[in-house]
DNA sequence: GTGTTGACAATCA
DNA sequence: CTGATTGCCAACA
């Protein structure tokens, strides 16, 4: 049967980016860039895409902007998560920044 | 096939 | 910080 004739699993490519988040480890962020990166397929923008979609089942605040701004829309609930798992951030208000130099998570 | 849009990234003003 | 610009990749009308 043809590949896309399957219901309910997720695509291969969004499986990957939603495992991937789910390795982050609390207090630890990733970039979309990173996670493309990472997982060396698609780009940042794909990564965004699958979380706009699917990311309500994983960790979506740990995953943040290149310059560690989390998700549009979701900034006031993100706080709450990196100050109650205590992830390092450069300012504790608008904007809301995660210190990426100790908080980016490689990968491993 | 072309053009627009998007939970991006980097650079410049 | 805001805005504009370019590059990138995929989905969508």
């Amino acid at each position: 049967m043809t590949a896309s004739a399957r219901g309910g699993e997720l695509d291969d490519f969004a499986s990957r980016v939603l495992d991937a988040v789910d390795a982050i480890p609390a207090g630890h962020v990733m970039s979309y860039g990173d996670i493309a990166g990472y997982l060396g397929a698609g780009g940042p923008r794909q990564v965004g895409r699958v979380m706009a979609l699917w990311g309500g089942g994983v960790a979506w605040w740990r995953v943040v902007h290149a310059d560690g701004t989390p998700a549009p829309g979701h900034e006031r609930a993100a706080l709450a998560r990196y100050r109650d798992e205590g992830t390092p951030l450069r300012s504790a208000r608008s904007p809301v920044r995660v210190d990426m130099r100790r908080a980016r998570w490689p990968g491993h």
